[in-house]
DNA sequence: CACAAATATTAGTAGTTGACCATATACGTG
DNA sequence: CACGTATATGGTCAACTACTAATATTTGTG
């Protein structure tokens, strides 16, 4: 019964990192190939420390692996399911009447982007 | 540019219904038939307020739908892809070698749950 | 139209978290 | 070991949100 609590709150934390733009914009910079801290900061358009946080949270939770390479670390996702979550969401909503046009390219797009990893 | 910020913004926010236990609960109160809000509050163990308010995020977030019943009002999951995220979720978290037993178990139940939808 | 039941809403509070600035740590080079 | 580069962390603030209690709204019944 507890249990089942507990099981709630790890599948809504699990979601809770999704629930980002600032993550989802790292996922899609990460989903065809592995970068630095400081390419993703460039890619992203973050500050380094902003950057180094979600990184790290991704990290921690599974979602990312990491290795040096001399002065840079260097991210990459190493859940399969992330961005297929991902994919599937932007379909969802891509597919709803109300969404314009140009909203439903840009969602689609991504969800070609994402699908590049495998 | 600005568009697709939105779309990482949406996607975000369509996640952030999936982050909070208390809306996966009531997910998986409704995952095997409708229910009014009531019997959702019974269900879940919910305060009246605090039920009503989830539900009518998820209403109005398109996830959910609902109708009217003499005093009653009943919600029913609309959204095919809503419960697949979490089982997604649920199956990917109790492969991890780092989850005891009875949380693994609890995730397999929940994913078998929330598949008897459809 | 009074009354009860079911649901929705409002206002207030507490807890969480993402962002930034400054600083600390780790690594390579001389 | 001093110095520069790359990354991580501590402290702080603002924004967001879930929760509760109280109240309003809707519907059915006499």
């Amino acid at each position: 019964m507890n249990e089942l609590n507990k099981v709630f709150e790890s599948v809504a934390e699990y979601f809770g990192l999704l629930a980002e733009p600032t993550r989802l914009k790292i996922l899609h910079c990460l989903c065809s190939e592995e970068h630095a801290v400081n390419e993703v900061v460039e890619a992203v358009g973050l500050t380094q420390a902003n950057a180094s946080r979600h990184l790290n949270l991704l990290y921690r939770a599974g979602v990312l692996d990491r290795r040096r390479d001399g002065t840079q670390v260097i991210y990459r996702i190493i859940d399969p399911n992330f961005a297929d979550l991902c994919r599937t969401v932007c379909v969802s909503i891509a597919s709803r009447a109300d969404v314009p046009a140009p909203r439903r390219e840009e969602l689609l797009r991504l969800e070609q982007d994402l699908g590049a990893g495998n």
